[in-house]
DNA sequence: GTCTATAGGTGGATAGAC
DNA sequence: GTCTATCCACCTATAGAC
């Protein structure tokens, strides 16, 4: 019997990707990937240019793909509201699927003067926000959502929720005064349902049309 | 005429908050700091210890008092409405007051790991936390705000919009279609006004005031 | 392709003059 | 208190053997 081993240029990426995410650009050394990779830290050479690059390779790798499914996720839903539901709880699936991607986002955020990611970041991100903005505007439109709202506001209050409770979720734990463990990942989509409903209730036009909320409490 | 001269403990806890925001813990030198204060960087080890002492007392400064104010804003209101309202637009003011704290909490919490000051933050805030679920529970017992909300989910969905919104700050204006400006004051505070209404409508019982508790079943 | 060895530079921290 | 000078560890990146 065989062990199969894994490309090390894609070994180099996985571990790359986890340890930048967890100690930032950097406090992670080429020498740390490339014993967590299993390979000599100068073939990371061999494979990229330099850090930065790698770095590069390593969030393109893990944005590109993801505007993409969002608005995938969207256009399934028949009304605004649905399409809202499948957004947030969408936002949620997403997230835990790709670990250490609200990490990484908001390290480039923060580190924005840094900017190793300007351009595949905003191009990715803008065009899944003005999708979210332009369903805002067909609800108001079609009467469902309160039309005193300014849509980009609302998208934003909306979709900051999830993104929030996930990088939060090391202090979730403390905060809900359920000790230091973090939260599983059921916590993670019961969160969603209340968000998404939060968000409808605040969207909602008239409250009866609201749709159901979910407490995510049994 | 002569020049006052700041002190320079002063000028380095200065520098270091600055840098400390900008580039992160591992991505500043202490040399860095030194340049920046108008000092010589080996001055810092006769007021700090190490450099990881400066970064905690750096924290200290910044987030002492910070939990504090935010409980003082909500005591003024007179109802649960009317303190949720002064609790979101409180942040846009504390935080514009405090330019440097969301980069440096958000870092904080992403590196937690690294926890260089989980015990600072974790005191301060939960405490925060929990004032904002007892309000939001009072407002439930008053029958102002929907009981099908699980308090401590929708305390974390208030407080998400306005962390967000700073934190995204940089990206905010080319999110929004108005070039790679960062958006001045006086638009964080229209979205403070923004997420008040917003949370508002998710949290109320009944909008119109004379409109049946929505049982969320239709 | 993958490794060893190492160059060249920088970082945190200290010793000690003034 | 504040500076100069410097040590040592470690980091990125390259050269070159296999």
């Amino acid at each position: 019997m065989t062990i199969t081993m894994p490309a090390p240029r894609e070994s180099i990426l996985d571990a790359a990707e986890r340890l930048f995410a967890r100690q930032g650009y950097a406090g992670t050394t080429i020498k740390q990937i490339g014993g967590d990779a299993g390979v000599n830290s100068a073939l990371l050479y061999y494979y990229f240019a330099d850090k930065e690059a790698l770095y590069r390779e390593v969030l393109t790798r893990l944005i590109s793909g993801l505007a993409a499914e969002g608005k995938r996720r969207m256009r399934g839903a028949r009304d605004p509201r649905e399409a809202i539901r499948a957004l947030v709880e969408g936002q949620v699936e997403m997230l835990l699927a790709r670990p250490h991607l609200p990490k990484l986002l908001v390290r480039e955020l923060v580190d924005h003067q840094a900017m190793h990611a300007q351009g595949i970041i905003t191009e990715h991100m803008a065009g899944l926000f003005s999708a979210v903005c332009d369903l805002i505007r067909a609800g108001q439109r079609a009467g469902i959502f309160r039309t005193e709202l300014e849509p980009r506001y609302a998208a934003i209050s909306t979709i900051a929720q999830v993104v929030y409770f996930f990088l939060a979720r090391p202090a979730i734990g403390l905060l809900m005064g359920q000790g230091p463990a973090v939260p599983p990942d059921e916590t993670m989509r019961e969160f969603g349902r209340h968000a998404a409903g939060f968000a409808l209730a605040a969207l909602a036009a008239h409250p009866n049309e609201a749709a159901p909320i979910d407490t995510g409490n049994p």
